[in-house]
DNA sequence: TTGTTAATACCCCAAAAGTGGTATTGTTGA
DNA sequence: TCAACAATACCACTTTTGGGGTATTAACAA
């Protein structure tokens, strides 16, 4: 029988996961706690040999929660649980040294064969998040560069960009040439590997680089 | 006894929910789809006293689901199920008259009082969302113009925008002509009143029709 | 000192976006 | 039944982007 704790802020979810497994499929879902900061303390009083950890949670996140436990030089397989296919993420948990990463919208089959090869300190990747793995790991460098790598002036072309300014009205709003925005534009679009605009916003939003009104 | 489809791209927690109910509850999943669309043909076929909705799906939305049976004179109480709090979920949901609104993190015997009230076609909300649904109906009313007017396809167009796909691209994952995504574009900018792809997007994702990773 | 980077600026060109029309079909609501 | 609208599709046209270069200057770090 594989004894696992399940580290989730949904209630629901963890509920769901305690009724769901029997006997029969060997494993048990022994404890439920829904805040990472309560793991240290439950993991000196109770044994298990699987770790379901919710990568997103409010307070302290599943990553960090790992981190949390590592320090105190607890080390139990860990299986990722996520909803979102998140690159930052899957990232984040492999650094940590998590054994698996499945999604929420597996089939009870894949979890019980990704909780069986966590057990056995086996790694399991969720058929839909692989390639997106892998291209990751293969052009590492680009993905990593992107938000960080982008200077001042950039970001102010990408908010001038996102105001509904054509590079002609950015270049006499900045006072400098269209052919520089234009420059920039190209080498934003390069950093950030979108190959339009609207792709550029988005990312733009989603990395905090545009203040939402 | 209670019968309720649960509709969820998550199949893990739907399965969750499966297990859950004991027939002590007065609860019974009876039936669980993944995907929106087919809902519609599941009703013709079963019965259910409650919808238990996801709110976050993919390809077609919680509330758009619920849009899709009332157009088909369907009507059966629903119960919104959600991660996020978000407010304009929370409207959404209610114009299309969702009976309820629970947050995954809801304890289990919450979920079994928002089902049975849902039943009776009474109401239910999560005591976490309270405080935003009242502000949100005391405080606003005017922001949202424009975006009211756009069609499901026009939404569904922006969406591919954001995803850094050019009309062409569009055209071809739709199986429609590249003149109507060109047609639906320029619709779109016309409604909400932009001159650019940036614009658009940035304008998007404030109101909302944009879901960010 | 030398190397790197940010910011500036220009060339060319194909592809895409944006703008102005029109029009047919099907669905839906008054 | 009829008007309104959504979704589809096409034409013609101008402007803007996106992508390929290259280059100068100033600033800053190794």
């Amino acid at each position: 029988m594989i004894h696992v704790i399940i580290i989730d802020d949904h209630d629901l979810f963890a509920e769901g996961m305690k009724s769901m497994f029997k006997t029969k499929d060997g494993i048990e879902i022994t404890h439920h706690i829904s805040n990472g900061h309560a793991l240290p303390a439950l993991l000196e009083q109770v044994k298990a040999d699987v770790l379901l950890m919710d990568i997103d949670m409010p307070e302290i996140d599943g990553i960090a929660t790992m981190e949390l436990i590592q320090k105190q030089g607890i080390h139990i397989p860990t299986l990722m649980l996520t909803m979102h296919q998140s690159m930052r993420q899957v990232k984040g948990a492999l650094e940590k040294g998590a054994q698996g990463y499945i999604l929420k919208d597996a089939s009870k089959k894949e979890l019980v064969e990704a909780i069986v090869k966590t057990s056995k300190k086996e790694n399991y990747f969720h058929p839909k998040i692989n390639d997106q793995v892998f291209d990751y790991f293969r052009g590492k460098n680009k993905n990593n560069s992107g938000i960080q790598g982008l200077s001042e002036r950039e970001k102010e072309i990408i908010r001038c960009l996102a105001g509904g300014q054509n590079s002609k009205a950015i270049a006499s709003n900045l006072f400098i040439s269209e052919h520089t925005v234009k420059t920039h534009r190209r080498n934003i679009m390069h950093k950030l590997n979108v190959k339009t605009s609207a792709a550029l916003i988005r990312l733009a939003i989603e990395k905090g680089i545009i203040e939402l009104a």
